[in-house]
DNA sequence: AATTCGGGGTT
DNA sequence: AACCCAGAATT
């Protein structure tokens, strides 16, 4: 625990000549693109959220363009990505900044954690990367870093540690050879080391500028830190989902409430149980329920519980009465589902073509 | 302090 | 299959 060695300086040696200097947010480098960048980067890796990002700073190329935007083409340009209140909080963000900033980014750490779905460590990347100011982020690559480097043998989600983990990287950012000019880089440079090198399996010790004082390397520790999360057994749930065409081959959408899974994302019409599922059908569509064609499961698995969707096949029907028109249920073309933000596995099914 | 949010990639 | 990844908000 000794934060008076040279690490900034050895990490930015490093950085200079092995560190990743073309990602598409750093040219060029604004707060906008760094902010979105960090959103989007956020449990997600570099290879995943980078087409993704090409594309929404194409459609919306200023934090004014993503705030006067309506939330659908924001969601639509982040189906696929997961995590959907990352794009509901940033374009509340968007608007935010607008009213209260002058429709720039704050340059200041606590307003930057006043936006929903910035926290500390997303801040401090913000303010790092865009302004050079001096603060220190803790992230999945400096929390294996940190872990490893210190031979931490605990968990590093558990508030304990994380505390402790905050403390080093505080003091290790405080050190006068790491230039103010240089905070950008120093940032980065972590998450590079953590990302390319000092990888969670089969880390690249050898050519590690921190070899020479890592614990968990001098103890023959490193493929067993950072120590994984207590894990548990996720639940099995179940869904069945109705797949109504009209006789122009539009589908049938449903918007999901504002709360829980796929928050205001666009779906199939979805039940707990064929018996629901029924129910459902009854009450908004005219037609016969048992005309269904049942279409192959789908399983799909998310952090805390695996889902198996049963899709039920119908084409030619219509809506009872005058129910659909309104901005929870609606016909939707085939050529429009790219408009909206539809939940991955729905978003494949729906591109499969069921047998007649 | 524990749970809730996705989806893709790795092992 | 289990686990991880440039975490934050909610309860």
């Amino acid at each position: 625990m000794k934060p008076t060695n040279d690490f900034a300086t050895r990490l930015l040696a490093w950085f200079d000549v092995s560190g990743r200097h073309d990602l598409p947010w750093q040219h060029p480098r604004t707060p906008y693109r760094v902010w979105l960048s960090e959103i989007m980067l956020q449990q997600t890796q570099v290879k995943t959220a980078a087409p993704y990002f090409e594309r929404f700073v194409a459609a919306l190329p200023t934090l004014r363009d993503l705030a006067a935007a309506p939330l659908d083409d924001v969601l639509a340009l982040w189906s696929g990505l997961g995590y959907y209140a990352r794009a509901r909080n940033l374009h509340a963000a968007a608007k935010l900044c607008m009213e209260q900033h002058g429709g720039e980014l704050p340059r200041d750490v606590e307003a930057l954690k006043a936006l929903p779905g910035v926290g500390r460590s997303t801040a401090a990347a913000i303010a790092s990367q865009a302004w050079n100011d001096r603060h220190a982020i803790l992230d999945g690559n400096v929390k294996r870093v940190m872990c490893r480097y210190h031979g931490v043998e605990s968990f590093p989600g558990l508030p304990a540690i994380e505390k402790q983990l905050w403390e080093l990287v505080d003091a290790y950012v405080a050190d006068p050879a790491l230039p103010d000019a240089r905070m950008a880089d120093y940032t980065q440079a972590q998450m590079d080391l953590g990302a390319t090198l000092c990888t969670r399996s089969d880390p690249a010790c050898v050519l590690c500028p921190l070899q020479s004082d890592c614990v968990a390397l001098r103890d023959g520790r490193v493929q067993y830190l950072p120590r994984p999360r207590i894990s548990k057994k996720t639940p099995q749930k179940y869904a069945h989902v109705l797949w109504a065409e009209d006789p122009q081959g539009r589908i049938l959408m449903q918007r999901r409430p504002p709360t829980g899974i796929w928050a205001s994302l666009w779906t199939l019409p979805q039940a707990d149980d064929e018996p629901l599922a029924r129910d459902w059908f009854q009450t908004h569509l005219s037609g016969e329920f048992a005309h269904a064609v049942p279409l192959p499961a789908i399983d799909h698995a998310f952090s805390h519980y695996r889902l198996r969707i049963t899709p039920l096949h119908w084409r030619g029907m219509q809506l009872r009465g005058r129910i659909g028109d309104n901005d929870a249920l609606r016909w939707v073309a085939r050529d429009e589902l790219d408009l909206l933000g539809i939940p991955a596995p729905i978003r494949k099914l729906l591109l499969t073509r069921p047998d007649a």
